[in-house]
RNA sequence: GGGCAGGUAGCUCAGUUGGUACGAGCGUCCGCCUGAAAAGCGGAAGGUCGGCGGUUCGACCCCGCCCCUGCCCA
């Protein structure tokens, strides 16, 4: 029997329904591994599940961070192993559902953050913004010829991200995905994905939906609370666009036209991260993917 | 009916005062990804330059006619 069960693929597939059943069926409590859905408030426009459709499912890791603050993969990793271990000591199923692929990986496979300083990444931001990413990529390129090679001149934030590391560890940065073979958890990964035409349209449905479901709404009661301020959450799907209308700098119902768009390129993002671990079991969210994914789970 | 502006990549628009379209942004497709990952970044594919005819060695750029769009005058 396995320990760890995870549900991925790109949004809008039904991930958050397949979780909960495959919950109930095997005696599971769900663990939140979307990125978005870390933050408090942010419920229309992530699609979080009320408390009625969770179906008395105990989810874990929603609504844990404030709107400010800046998303932290390594925090994330470490509140999600620790939530997991108390499940497993438990018997009880984790089971890991959620769109961030990076999220997902920190939490089962063997990858080792290597910490941050707030003041030494201030500094370096500022640097940014005043000498452009191709001064810092030469900068970067005589510490850490390798890790610079790998990174476009213009990709400002990675080369901040590579010279900070260098910084607090005095060494190179060298970063690599570990490889799909040495997970941290037993676990078996279901993909659920839908053809390309039929997930497009159901994304512009869905953005439609959170639309008239009060979305606006709720970019302003967040706004309130600082989400501009937020590196994180401002920049999310759906947000960024909202608080350009707020700001007047745009129509609803071309936010509405740029949310969808937003995701759809989202989705084909989502789907070259994952395509790439061989584990993922996929199936497709238009057939019984509950039995199959049962199947799968208990083979 | 007349005048003006415009018809160039899927979209919005650059451009060449005649010599194989140097295009750009967005979209699309593919990919990358170690503390912002719903973020950030890379690559590629797309054009009979509105139509027909003329001038020319050669026209997307010149001439004529026509069609379409917008504005103005009547």
């Amino acid at each position: 029997m396995t320990r760890v069960v995870a549900v991925v693929g790109p949004t809008a597939t039904g991930k958050s329904a397949l979780g909960i059943a495959i919950a109930q069926r095997v005696g599971g409590e769900v663990v939140n591994a979307d990125s978005m859905q870390l933050y408090r408030g942010m419920d229309i426009g992530t699609a979080k599940l009320t408390e009625a459709e969770r179906e008395g499912v105990p989810h874990h890791l929603l609504d844990l961070w404030d709107v400010t603050r800046t998303a932290s993969v390594a925090d994330y990793q470490q509140q999600a192993r620790q939530r997991i271990d108390e499940l497993l000591r438990r018997g009880v199923t984790p089971v890991l559902v959620g769109g961030s692929g990076l999220y997902v990986r920190a939490v089962i496979d063997p990858i080792e953050f290597p910490g941050t300083d707030p003041e030494i990444r201030a500094a370096l931001e500022a640097e940014l913004a005043a000498l452009g990413p191709a001064e810092l990529h030469k900068r970067l390129s005589a510490v850490d010829p390798v890790t610079a090679a790998a990174l476009s001149p213009l990709n400002g934030r990675k080369i901040v991200r590579a010279l900070e590391v260098i910084a607090i560890t005095g060494g190179p940065f060298t970063a690599a995905l570990p490889s799909y073979d040495d997970a941290v958890y037993e676990a078996v990964q279901i993909g659920l994905d839908l053809p390309t035409p039929l997930l497009d349209e159901r994304v512009e449905r869905r953005v439609d939906a959170m639309f008239d479901a009060g979305f606006e709404d709720e970019v302003r009661r967040l706004d309130a609370e600082g989400l501009r301020d937020g590196v994180t959450a401002s920049r999310a799907l759906g947000y960024a666009q909202l608080l350009a209308v707020i700001d007047g700098r745009l129509g609803v119902d071309a936010a509405r036209a740029d949310t969808a768009r937003a995701t759809r390129r989202f989705v084909r993002r989502q789907r070259s991260w994952f395509r790439r671990d061989p584990r993922i079991h996929w199936l497709d969210a238009a057939d019984d993917s509950v039995t199959h994914a049962i199947q799968i789970i208990q083979r």
